[in-house]
DNA sequence: TTTCGTAATACTGCATACAGTATGATTCGG
DNA sequence: CCGAATCATACTGTATGCAGTATTACGAAA
């Protein structure tokens, strides 16, 4: 029998214990897509340790991590570095998800739920309403989100596993590369396109647009590389 | 100028170095595609560490890195478990290898030097030597270094990273799957294909003959799921 | 003034210690 | 005899300390 009734639950769940690796970690991304961590900065243990409050060895176990996603990469002796893109790097991380995101695509519209395609047609129609108001940071977050609930509709994890891996690494250069009024409003219209085509479940469509997107993608991140 | 003479430079390359976590992580994928960790076991750090003869912290620090790469979970307040594979997951991953190596594929025969071609061409005869004598453990790296070399024809070091870190976690189940002298032998035929159409750099066909030997593969995985 | 050498400093890599939590055994009640 | 509660054990998560190495600053010589 359950502890307490099913109406007293309300934030009654198990206390989500993260460690705090794991919360090190989230928190790693995220300054690192902002570009709050520079591309190519050294990672100083004490001294990021005690702006987040946190002593080395939880930060060194996320970094560990973030090593083993390709988001930073080890140095010996010398610590972490997190990860600089050159223009190639881009452009051979577009050409991959590519790849990736044209299977998606056909997996998405066959196997994709009503239900899952319908939330996605939701996190559109919030990124939206969040472009109107232009706040930045949330139409980002919403951006990247839909992208992933595209590629989870398919229901193949490791795929979705890749698209994350090789999206994460580009996060920080596509989020400063979608600056500027008109790149913005381009970069909108293609989603529309992106959504109609989904919600018509053509999967060759899908994946025209997905590349389309993709490739506009190289021509309004060229200039901040 | 050099501090010693080109002749002399046998083994007086600079030091390496590597820091133990790194040792530890590349001897763990080893024991856990060899399947001497078998999947879904928890990893013990005292135990293993005592064992591997380092103390906990580059242990920790390595499966760290592994879980990066996804070949391990880490289960929190219960430490590291190998990522245990299902027959979906397997399929689920050939899916992506194909769309992986069908690029890797085009970019090879169009990208590739003839020196590089020369080399997979060589690594090809040092595996059918193998072969030969039945090592199946030496046959099997070749075998992974081949495919490895072949995406790294197309000089794209984002499409490489994902290659290797889907593989890496279907090391252990096509490492035991390939046991089987028929098995084998198919491998074999389908990698002489591979060969002749990388040497006629005929990207298209490439493409379809590395599909064809992923398709099997599935097959010849499949009791052993 | 510039450059090389040297010493001081700072930071990483590794080991160990401690605290909190899960796991298994043991005992008590039914 | 079986189930539940309690206690002991073992293991993970985190902090800290120490040793080795890179980096920087400073001074001497050209």
């Amino acid at each position: 029998m359950a502890l307490v009734r099913s109406e007293e639950m309300e934030g009654a769940g198990p206390i989500i214990r993260r460690p705090l690796q794991e919360e090190v970690a989230a928190r790693l991304r995220d300054l690192i897509t902002q570009g709050i961590i520079p591309a190519g900065a050294r990672i100083n243990e004490v001294a990021l340790g005690t702006q987040l409050g946190v002593s080395r060895t939880p930060l060194r176990e996320a970094v560990r991590m973030l090593a083993g996603e390709g988001l930073v990469e080890l140095v010996p002796a010398r610590g972490a570095v997190v990860r600089r893109m050159s223009a190639k790097d881009m452009a051979d991380s577009l050409a991959v998800l590519k790849a990736l995101e044209s299977l998606a695509a056909r997996l998405a519209c066959a196997e994709g739920t009503a239900e899952g395609i319908a939330r996605v047609a939701t996190l559109h129609a919030a990124m939206m309403e969040r472009y109107a108001a232009r706040d930045r940071l949330a139409y980002f977050k919403l951006n990247q989100a839909i992208h992933s609930a595209i590629v989870a509709l398919g229901g193949n994890a490791t795929l979705a596993w890749a698209h994350e891996a090789v999206q994460s690494r580009m996060k920080h250069i596509r989020f400063i590369g979608n600056a500027g009024e008109e790149k913005w409003a381009g970069a909108v219209a293609e989603h529309a396109a992106m959504i109609a085509a989904l919600q018509a479940r053509d999967g060759e469509e899908l994946a025209r647009v997905l590349c389309l997107h993709l490739d506009r993608t190289m021509e309004r991140v060229r200039d901040v590389l």
